[in-house]
RNA sequence: GCGCCGGUGCCCGAGCGGACCAAGGGAACGGCCUGCAAAGCCGUAAAGCCGCGGGUUCAAAUCCCGCCCGGCGCUCCA
């Protein structure tokens, strides 16, 4: 049985879906007019993730992941660059799918766009007003809170509680009637793309997209909602307010995962102290899969710190499996990663503790320990020549797969492949010869070359540093 | 101010009432293997006891209370 943490009720609970074997993922997608940066990264990791186990585990999942493509900070940065709003987005989507790629995060089944859904949108929004529960003014559309029961129920806080704190950081719009009202469509202004509604010209408020869009693809009662914790107010909260003022179902199950810090302070675009995701995955060829196991070796609602020398370590760890993998395929064991399907030849025990901490609340720092622990096993079988080895190299290969780490046995296949094969044959020719000079000149030689040489019993093999 | 989440070894990070397991990763040190390496294996480094102070309990890193420190949220940031 698969438990998950619910921010609304604030407990590990079981994941209760709409339909058996089904399950329904929507995950809050970015608002594309900058570089990804590594909490976009992390956050994007997580539901993959999530969406990866649920399907080892052989459920079938629909995973939705939106493309906000028109908000205030597109407009800004349009008007800034002298261009639409349109070429912004297209621009920094395509930079953000390809990160994501690279970060070996699988495509969602959907991934909408918010400007292609503002029919529905306003179709929503007018839903709200003939429910009584929304109301105009000047400036556009609002929501009333108060007639939304639990509006607080996603962040434990009750309405006074939430008004005592509005316009902490923000001040409050007089036309309002409470402070706590949000808007659901925005009336147009001068030079701002918009779009028609009963209400005049405007644009889309408060992630109506998200409504229209879960509840469009999904459909009512869909399974899980996720995104950052930082998305849980007002972003989350306003959401969930704006299905349950028309009285359809919303997600049963809402996940967020922790913010991403660096030095101490969470990354933030506003705090100008973010690293780009470009910029971290072309500083190493291993740092994708690296990012990758950092972020799984820190559960996904605890603050998790990144620095260079965490991501060597990610790296060395990475290293690591590549190492068995090279050992095992020497050794005459396939390497099969990533296989849907659950490996028969796998350790049981090694694959029943996997399951077990990634079924409480995906416990990845638990199920990575199994991994090592299984590593570290395979490696004492291989050492061994013990007939273990296959199966826990297999079940090591397996797991990783299930948790999206790749694992390389080595390179081949590129152009330049074939000198260094001549080069680790000519050094091998050395050794037979006992010409130890020539070997570790030739050594040094691949070497410069970025590859390294390791004999093992079954001969000489190489990878890249 | 209000709400939420944390404070565990050199670093990262599990554990959330009970077994000598305070996992796992990284770094360090010694040894084995190797022509030498690399990879791997074996072992070691006193975690003076898990932020501090109380309490509950036969038993607490794990529960309760207070305090200190850090992070996040409080209108458009994953």
């Amino acid at each position: 049985m698969i438990s998950l943490y619910d921010t609304v009720t604030a407990e590990v609970r079981p994941l209760a879906l709409r339909e058996p074997g089904k399950v329904s993922l929507y995950a809050c997608g970015p608002t594309v007019y900058d570089h990804p940066h590594l909490g976009h990264a992390r956050s994007a990791l997580t539901y993959d993730l999530l969406r990866r186990y649920l399907e080892w585990r052989g459920l079938d999942v629909r995973h939705v992941a939106n493309i906000t493509d028109i908000d205030d900070n597109i407009i800004n940065r349009a008007r800034d660059e002298d261009r639409t709003e349109g070429e912004v987005a297209v621009e920094w989507e395509a930079v953000y799918v390809d990160a994501m790629a690279r970060l070996d995060v699988l495509d969602p089944h959907d991934r909408p766009r918010a400007t292609e859904w503002v029919t529905e949108m306003v179709d929503f929004v007018g839903r709200i007003m003939d429910a009584g529960a929304a109301y105009t003014t000047p400036t556009g559309v609002y929501l009333r809170v108060r007639d939304v029961d639990g509006y607080g129920d996603l962040v434990h806080r009750d309405l006074d509680d939430l008004r005592a704190s509005a316009g902490a950081r923000v001040e409050v719009d007089e036309a309002k009637e409470d402070p706590l009202d949000f808007a659901l469509w925005k009336a147009a202004k001068p030079d701002e793309p918009s779009w028609p509604s009963p209400w005049g010209p405007g644009r889309p408020g408060w992630h109506i997209e998200c409504v229209a869009m879960s509840l469009g693809i999904l459909g009512d009662g869909f399974d899980i909602h996720g995104g950052g914790n930082d998305l849980v107010f007002p972003h989350h909260t306003n959401e969930r307010a704006e299905a349950l003022a028309v009285g359809r179902p919303f997600a049963r199950h809402w996940v967020h995962n922790a913010m991403l810090n660096i030095e101490g302070t969470k990354m933030s675009k506003s705090l100008g102290n973010y690293r780009t995701v470009v910029e971290m995955l072309d500083e190493h060829p291993l740092n994708g899969r690296a990012f990758r196991l950092l972020v799984l070796q820190t559960h996904y609602r605890k603050t998790m710190e990144v620095n260079p020398e965490l991501m060597a370590s990610a790296r060395a760890a990475i290293q690591r499996l590549d190492a068995l993998a090279r050992r095992a395929s020497a050794a005459g064991i396939a390497v099969q990663t990533g296989a849907a399907a659950a490996d028969p030849r796998a350790d049981g025990g090694a694959v029943e503790a996997f399951r077990a901490a990634m079924d409480d609340d995906l416990g990845t720092p638990q199920a990575l320990a199994v991994v090592f622990d299984t590593l570290h096993r395979a490696n004492t079988a291989l050492d061994r020549g013990s007939t273990d080895a296959q199966a826990l190299a297999a079940t090591v290969f397996e797991l990783a797969g299930a948790l999206g780490v790749a694992v390389d046995a080595g390179g081949r296949g590129a152009d330049e492949d074939g000198a260094i094969e001549d080069l680790v044959a000519r050094r091998q020719a050395a050794r037979d010869a006992r010409d130890w000079g020539t070997a570790d000149a030739l050594r040094d030689e691949l070497s410069a070359l970025g590859v390294v040489v390791e004999d093992t019993p079954a001969g000489p093999v190489w990878h890249r540093k």
